[in-house]
DNA sequence: TTGTATGCGTTATCAC
DNA sequence: GTGATAACGCATACAA
């Protein structure tokens, strides 16, 4: 049969439009775009030939002609360096496709697994196809290209909270770690660990300030040694976990920077013959869907990617749009959210 | 600073090339399409004009007069329907961003939570874009879109084996299948349980398929109270685990529909008081993250998502390329892997 | 081998 | 309110 075939039947132009509507091409282009009144009459014809030849405008030659192409760059650099990051890369992107999809746009994906040089030119080739503005998922603290690719002249927005003014969408780390450790805390516990992230992440940092704050609100106290630096991956748990074991005084709980290191922890304290939560309770951090699937189903902090990748979306668009934004420039952190589930025992526990 | 700024200095346009290297845009476009022999030294001029002026061309442009606007589109329609497929998805589009890149390409992708109406409109908007051919990534079987789409005269590559004679990019779930429950067999089981998966997928008919080969190929007899039949998720396969285990008479092995049946399955069989692998060996499928993270860790197949990804994308350039492709259509089936971890116990079991 | 001229499908600037 | 028409940046048939 018609494998993949080629017999394209000619779309319909702006032309044909016009000639079948017995009026220019500006009066179609004029209705098509409400930039300039048209008479109901002739909107009406121009309507119904629209509808009857089922034309669509070609993106090309708008992008060409106008300067709107309708377009979003999404560049995943650097996200290979988190842990445990598909579900994250899935619902941000799943939201930017609905934002973009809502808004009457279209967005263009580099992949992540490009390794260095190859972030910069698909930058290139972002501009290339002409898109409106670049949305950069990253983990990064300090994002060289965004200098860079202000430079093009081309509007950038971070996801992921980024040194310097940039407009950024993000989660607020330091609140949801607040809210991790205090739930630890309503528990009972007086002595917690933090697991620290990557040195460099700003969700490292932050997260290590709400663990922080959420102590000295209590009148605990900050112990250094209780701040294990690691990294991001279940290895890193396993090992920071058994080294906080090997010392001196034991804490009752541990909050985990993400659900791996969470994971790798717990691994570390049964090896040690201590139990999950009785023993020892662990929060985690980010609710990837193994979260649920562990033994036991890991009490941890939710993060709207989807809502980020969304809201992400919509603030590009409105970038590109009106230029620059009002006043401030757009950065926006949303609110985590607190899931129970059994890693820190029920509050019966307390009882 | 400058946020997001606007202040867009011009980019060169091929005539600028041209009247700084003192040839006229067609010997440009020459030298930069390769379709034209040009003189030695004349493109060794013109390219250097390029490299100095750091020239690019539009490819809005491009894709205006060339027909070639070198963009994919990607439609992840239906794909919400499976359960743990975040990392499929993001393995698979990382798969087409590497082959895209490489191959000069780039693409767009459309949401898959846009819901039915959406899809079939997204599709519309990678037209008017212009892309050179779309790849579908779904799971169901019959694909009305691609009839649809195949009309609209643009190339259509079906990442998931489907009805009718499109070209697809799939994994072998037969040989998979086959290769799990042989495995089992190996093990020294006889008596094996499958827990069939969702009704309409190409999926779930293959790896039944591949079951009773493997069964009817050692000489073990099919029996039909032990295809259970359920759905894609952790909570079917729970169910579909505990109306097994209510049978007469006990399998001492299941090969369960994917990674989260058998997540599921494993918590039905541990209710009912029963050691996982001692009692009831378990197989998955897919080797979603979660595989290696539960307990235990899953023996599973896995799949090739990121070639899949990869080489759907070549084939979909290859068609969009040479038009229609060389005899054949493009049909290739990609060999899973057999994983084995701890699910089903050691072969030392057998000795 | 190179230059000229036309067209791709729109938008936008003028006139009317 | 509407209609010519010139860009937009590039590819290409044709001429030289």
């Amino acid at each position: 049969m018609r494998q993949g075939c080629v017999l394209r039947v000619a779309r319909p132009t702006i032309k044909d439009v016009a000639r079948r509507a017995g009026v220019s091409t500006a009066t179609v282009s004029y209705v098509l775009n409400q930039t300039v009144p048209v008479s109901t009459e002739t909107k009406r014809r121009v309507e119904s030939v629209i509808k009857e030849l089922s034309y669509r405008p070609s993106g090309l030659a708008r992008g060409l002609a106008g300067q709107r192409t309708r377009i979003l760059g999404v560049a995943a650099l650097g996200f290979n360096d988190l842990a445990l990051s598909d579900s994250f890369f899935a619902e941000v992107i799943k939201g930017i496709g609905e934002a973009t999809y809502r808004l009457g746009y279209s967005f263009m994906l580099s992949s992540p697994s490009l390794g260095e040089e190859a972030g910069r030119s698909s930058i290139d080739v972002f501009c290339d196809k002409g898109v409106e503005g670049i949305i950069l998922l990253n983990g990064r603290e300090d994002e060289p290209e965004l200098s860079e690719l202000s430079r093009e002249g081309i509007p950038v927005l971070s996801i992921g909270r980024c040194a310097g003014d940039w407009p950024f969408v993000d989660t607020d780390n330091v609140y949801g770690a607040y809210e991790a450790v205090k739930h630890l805390i309503s528990l009972g516990h007086k002595k917690m660990a933090h697991l620290v992230g990557k040195p460099g992440l700003t969700s490292s940092a932050d997260r290590l300030a709400g663990y922080r704050r959420a102590l000295a609100e209590a009148g605990l106290p900050v112990e250094e040694e209780w701040e294990v630096s690691g990294s991001s991956t279940k290895e890193s748990g396993f090992q920071a976990m058994h080294r906080l074991l090997a010392q001196k005084e034991r804490p009752t709980a541990v909050f985990a920077f993400n659900d791996a290191v969470a994971i790798g922890a717990i691994k570390a304290i049964r090896q040690k013959g201590l139990k999950v939560p009785e023993d020892m309770a662990v929060v985690g951090y980010g609710d990837d869907p193994v979260a649920s699937y562990v033994d036991p189903p890991l009490t941890t902090v939710r993060q709207p990617m989807f809502e980020i990748g969304a809201l992400a979306a919509e603030k590009m668009a409105a970038l590109a749009h009106g230029g620059k934004i009002g006043g401030e420039p757009a950065r926006v952190l949303l609110r985590p959210k607190l899931i129970i589930r059994e890693s820190c025992g029920s509050s019966l526990w307390l009882n």
